[in-house]
RNA sequence: GGCUCGGUGGCAGAGUGGUGAUGCAGGGGACUGCAAAUCCCCGUACGUCGGUUCAAUUCCGGCCCGAGCCUCCA
């Protein structure tokens, strides 16, 4: 298996530091609103990655944490007059319900700040004493002069982040670039007992004294979104490496690409933010996933609607394969091709895996003997499992229907019923009025050798 | 300005130093009462200008265009 690595810029052959328990974390969300199709991309990316580790390897430990405490998330509560728990446990609820509804598997760990203050703590206390962080005016700083390898991460000089040409400097700082660790909060703000007095951490301490907690000093894999990489990921580094006595902290650092609507960022100020939830009122769960497995993960990706229309045609043809021999049971010692699994094994190539995904389905769908269709219909399953797809039942796929006010299935039972007869009688005319009324109601009529079936097309 | 990463057929999107994935759309055929689904066949695609090479879309360099980051945004 090979990932590319963003510290090195290079594929590299992925070599877990223990193969008995191979460790991951990627940054979660900061749950101060609902989530957009950017922040699923990182979630569903990463859930293949683990779906196919765990294939590969006994243990996986997984950890995506959730980030509740945030100034964005006090000025939230402030807004409503609420506790910041009540906005936190509402969005981190609608974060679980979006991702359960893409096919995201929950993690094995899903740490919270508001959980990990002690460890937060400790870390910084641990930096004070070895002289990588330094108090002043109750604040404290990473002082990034102290660690020569900072920069080299983001492939950033660190002169000019010390020097920090963009940045209004705190005048506490002793370097432009020193970031903090820990900052006091005012009497109306949520706060915690610290012995620099009652504050709240800084944004990056978070994500490594919870990758510490929980998954040791090193870990195999952290990922997260591009935009992550400077600075939050370069200063978790910073402070983990320094925490740890310079031992390594991620030895796999991958991100993936930002995604773009209709080409153009999407962002608050040009309004074009898309919520997960809105897109699932209009389409299927499973189509949004796809459509964002469309591309390489480290490649930008734009969303639009004809993308999201793509990734369903996608799923008609592969669950067509699979609905047309819904009467064979999968074979049960069938799994997914060697050529699937080795495209993921290539940095989680996904479009050449979907590639060996459609092939399949063409096969089975030409397939003739029992054996054969039995073979190749657990293969296609096996491998739509590591993608998180095709595990629906394709029934239920077919008639999914995302319009309003559509045609109940008792009505369509009776039309198509009163059509057979029409064909049956040989009166065609009729029998295409009502294919006609159907269609223009949503709803395709496909005659089959196993009898009529229809399908929405909304 | 600095640092990343891209520019592949109508669209999406892999990949490769020499036999041009995959999906959608489109054309032809088989099947069908007609369709749909399915199967078969069909595309002088690699931003641009140079260089290296027997051979470059693939390697190197310039240029043009696009995306992202440059201190709390996945």
């Amino acid at each position: 298996m090979q990932l590319h690595n963003t510290a090195s810029g290079r594929k590299e052959p992925f070599v877990p530091q223990n193969p008995e328990r191979v460790t991951m974390y990627v940054c979660g969300p900061t749950v101060y609103s609902y989530a957009h199709i950017g922040n699923a991309r990182p979630a569903v990316v990463f859930d293949v990655l683990a779906r196919l580790l765990r294939r590969r390897y006994p243990r996986v430990d997984y950890a995506r944490n959730i980030t509740d405490i945030d100034d964005k998330i006090n000025a939230a509560a402030a807004k409503e007059g609420v506790e910041i728990g009540v906005i936190t446990a509402r969005f981190a609820a609608a974060y679980h319900e979006d991702l359960a509804a893409l096919g995201v598997a929950p993690t094995d760990f899903e740490p919270r700040v508001t959980e990990h203050l002690p460890q937060i703590i400790s870390m910084i206390e641990r930096l004070i004493a070895s002289k990588h962080a330094y108090a002043a005016e109750a604040h404290v700083l990473f002082s990034v002069a102290s660690y020569p390898d900072y920069g080299q991460l983001s492939k950033r000089d660190p002169r000019e982040l010390l020097a920090g040409a963009r940045v209004e400097v705190a005048p506490y700082k002793k370097d432009a670039g020193d970031f903090v660790l820990w900052k006091p909060s005012p009497p109306e703000l949520p706060g915690w007992d610290s012995p620099w007095g009652r504050g709240r951490p800084g944004w990056h301490i978070e994500c490594s004294a919870m990758a510490e907690a929980l998954l040791g000093d090193t870990i195999d894999i952290h990922g997260g979104g591009h935009d992550l990489v400077f600075p939050h990921h370069e200063n978790e580094r910073a402070q983990s490496t320094c925490a740890h006595g310079g031992a390594v902290f991620s030895r796999y650092w991958l991100h993936n690409g930002f995604l773009t609507m209709d080409s153009e960022k999407m962002s608050k100020s040009i309004g074009n933010v898309l919520l997960v939830r809105e897109i699932l009122k209009h389409a299927p769960g499973e189509a949004v996933r796809l459509a964002l497995l469309t591309g390489h993960y480290r490649q930008p990706l734009d969303w639009n609607d004809e993308a999201l229309a793509d990734a369903r045609r996608k799923l008609d043809r592969l669950y067509g394969a699979l609905r047309d021999t819904a009467d064979v049971a999968p074979a049960t010692d069938a799994v997914a091709p060697d050529a699937f699994l080795a495209a993921l094994d290539d940095d989680l190539n996904t479009p050449a895996a979907l590639a060996e995904l459609f092939e399949l389905a063409r096969a089975l769908n030409k397939a003739e003997s029992a054996d054969d269709k039995a073979r190749l219909r657990a293969q296609l399953l096996d491998a739509g499992s590591v993608l998180g797809i095709l595990q629906a039942d394709p029934a239920a796929w077919f008639s999914h229907s995302t319009a309003a006010g559509s045609v109940s299935n008792e009505e369509i039972d009776r039309l198509v019923a009163q059509r057979a007869e029409a064909k049956k009688a040989r009166n065609f005319a009729e029998s295409d009025r009502i294919r006609d009324e159907l269609k223009a109601r949503g709803i395709l009529i496909e005659d089959s050798a196993q009898g009529t079936r229809w399908r929405s097309i909304n």
